[in-house]
DNA sequence: GGATTTATGGAGCGATGACACCAAAAAAAA
DNA sequence: TTTTTTTTGGTGTCATCGCTCCATAAATCC
């Protein structure tokens, strides 16, 4: 057929793609997100990215590689709200109210497949999928990993009691991301998930009144 | 047909099955309950059931019907304790206290797999199996009816605020606990599950000492 | 002891999964 | 134009999946 614009620049000597590859990985992460890794088959995923058998090995590799692939764009979205709301300038109190309450908007969007495709992906599997779940127990670790940071900022900054667990309270905020996570996916509204973010925050650390209690 | 069949005594008329179904049950649930539905091939399952193909058809009918009873079986470990933290003769706070420390320490048990076999399960799943992806999630949900039924209780007895959502409640400590489940299969320690746990009743609503405001 | 009923071992089946190969096609480079 | 490089369509492969069939073994009932 007629060959179709690629994105961005065309080089290269060879016969260009008649697809566009970012649209394909994207529909391809669209399809992992909604059916995970071994509920999406590959005739399922070179039906929705609309290429065949050959186009994608020779644009992919192979299926673990397009959801390394699909993992990293998703990256890009939901680390995109996710360290937004992280990196805000406001006190430690205030951003992970704003972050809880970005990801009940997230995990609902009706653009979107429901809740997170990191969150609960692969921790259910056969051994020989080890790798898998390494990978996504990894990526889940790298996203507490950034609240342990920002909480610790907000340590040196004052925000937060001196006494306070950072890695605890990381892992808690962490546990309720993924909790909303399924709740989304069996079906919660925004509002629910909403709500559950905003009694996640009552438990905040309080000042303590006495700091030098053990 | 005169049924007779009990099922503690193995009155039959044929031969009497060389193994012991519930000791069979129990070895796939744990299978299960580790690698998941799809994780979880055939093979696998006769093998570690010590049983031959023949007997498994003969005895538990296919691989969903025997997930199905695994479930179950499942329920009688789980709801063990979990009902039973729920039905303490203590109030309310305290109930859902005990009840988050018995999952930080049911989730990390050294004699049984990590985290909850149904909390995060078949949330990502192909279209061919919304059943099982349907009788999960009604499983969740019934777990968090069960919180919210405790929630009401304690609300009569007066251990809750008067403007209390009961359902957004349970739906936090039912993502807790769903969050913590993927944290003990991330490899999480019984003690920092614990330290999600108390963080979480941290959450617990206070007497509100301005009720009408808004 | 038959007759009946149920379980077992073993072999194999159709479908699907992920992937490989190859010749033709389409572009840039020479 | 010729050469070189890359993509594409079509077909084939090989393993695994969940499952089935059948002849036989082992129990109970008459």
């Amino acid at each position: 057929m007629t060959p179709k614009k690629i994105d961005g620049e065309r080089r290269g000597r060879g016969r260009p793609p008649s697809f566009d590859r970012g649209q394909a990985l994207r529909a391809a992460m669209r399809l992992f997100w909604d059916r995970g890794y071994d509920g999406t088959s590959f005739d399922d995923l070179i039906a929705a990215m609309g290429i065949s058998a050959s186009s994608f090995y020779n644009a992919f590799g192979s299926k673990e590689a397009l959801y390394q692939e699909a993992i990293d764009a998703y990256i890009k979205v939901a680390g995109g709200w996710f360290s937004a709301a992280l990196n805000e300038e406001t006190d430690t109190r205030t951003t992970f109210g704003h972050l809880t309450a970005a990801a009940a908007a997230e995990f609902t969007r009706d653009d979107l497949p429901a809740g997170c495709m990191i969150a609960v992906a692969a921790t259910q599997c056969a051994p020989t999928q080890a790798r898998l779940r390494d990978l996504l127990a990894s990526q889940r670790t790298q996203s507490e990993d950034a609240m342990v940071d920002r909480l610790r900022r907000g340590m040196a900054a004052g925000d937060l009691p001196a006494d306070t667990d950072i890695e605890a309270l990381a892992a808690f905020y962490g546990s309720l991301l993924r909790g909303m996570a399924v709740q989304a996916r069996d079906g919660a509204s925004r509002e629910r998930l909403l709500e559950i973010a905003r009694i996640g925050m009552q438990a905040w650390p309080a000042a303590q009144p006495h700091p030098r209690d053990s």
